[in-house]
DNA sequence: AATCGATATATGATTAATCATATATAAACA
DNA sequence: TGTTTATATATGATTAATCATATATCGATT
């Protein structure tokens, strides 16, 4: 249903082909919720099929037809109603604290190195996040408000504070690691 | 493949049912791995049809036989590749933060209810982690160690501090609502 | 000359996870 | 007396998401 969702929050600022969503999805969203490209066209002919959507077909010579989707009342209603109710809370799933789970088994120096393997990703992902505010210069002129923009920020921050939550636990894990405070047994 | 190695961790400490496991799952790594009763019997099956697990029907009178699942070497072995390996990162999902980037259509006094909303919830779970540590009690004889012991407090400790990332994030977004710092339009 | 990337949509196959429900009995509880 | 809880496993149905692949053409690069 998110991402349902998700497409409806972009068709409401502007009428968009699948093709286009993808790009969109990408440049904006893709750090709290990724969408491959055959789930965009499926969930817009869902969309269309619920009456949320309605497509609009613009022929093209030399390549397929674009099918432009504009958000209909129904949709816009339902995407409003999404928006107030209860934040859609998921399971968390975090299959990396399986293995911290069970690294006992393994020793002292692998359980070190494998906690320094994980801060250094914290740390990639959080240099890629500089980044991130630039890649949405190509829809600056359809999407972002400054209203809009405020509230982009917002996932980007939320993004931030749990790497950086994440990195200064495995930081502190591996100072315990490395003043011995491990159990033995 | 998590939910796999999860099981194997648990089987290398001591053979159990899946019956056993659901209740092992439910009182300890449920914070970030849920699992469903239907899909832990379904994993147990596939375990022994891969032989990384043996099965050993012990009769009952007046209710279903025990099938108790014993880790084999191929198990264990593929339990510590598995562990050693790189972290097996997901993608992040969080439908709370696609509300949050579409927040815009609403007017302020709801976002203020909504951002609210979302800190008492982070409130309320945090509450529910002080009592996690007790809720092992039933297995402290055959699962935790001082050095299993301390790894699992490390996931306690990291889904602690996330909590409270995302709870001082949501605060911090309170105030600049209240203190009008949301643009306009 | 051949490959690659961009444009554009589409479908088949598979997996992981969830939900609902089925069977069967005993003990405890209201 | 009737309901719930605990014990124990099992399957059918469905959803969300991923992966692979197909079609078709143009322009740019190697």
């Amino acid at each position: 249903m998110s991402l349902e969702h998700a497409i409806l929050g972009f068709l409401n600022y502007h009428p968009y082909s699948g093709y286009d969503l993808k790009k969109i999805f990408d440049t904006s969203i893709r750090h709290f919720w990724p969408a491959d490209q055959s789930q965009i066209y499926r969930t817009l002919a869902r969309l269309e099929e619920n009456g949320l959507a309605e497509m609009e077909r613009i022929p093209q010579e030399d390549r397929p037809d674009r099918k432009v989707y504009h958000i209909t009342e129904t949709g816009r209603a339902e995407l409003l109603r999404w928006i107030s109710g209860p934040p859609p809370l998921g399971e968390p799933r975090s299959a990396p604290l399986i293995q911290v789970f069970f690294s006992g088994q393994l020793s002292d120096e692998k359980i070190l190195a494998k906690f320094e393997g994980y801060a250094a990703i914290m740390r990639a992902i959080l240099s890629q996040y500089d980044q991130v505010p630039a890649q949405i210069g190509p829809f600056q002129q359809e999407i972002p408000s400054p209203r809009e923009h405020f509230f982009w920020m917002l996932t980007l921050e939320n993004g931030l504070a749990n790497l950086r939550a994440n990195l200064q636990w495995a930081e502190s894990v591996i100072e315990r690691i490395k003043s011995g405070q491990v159990p033995k047994e």
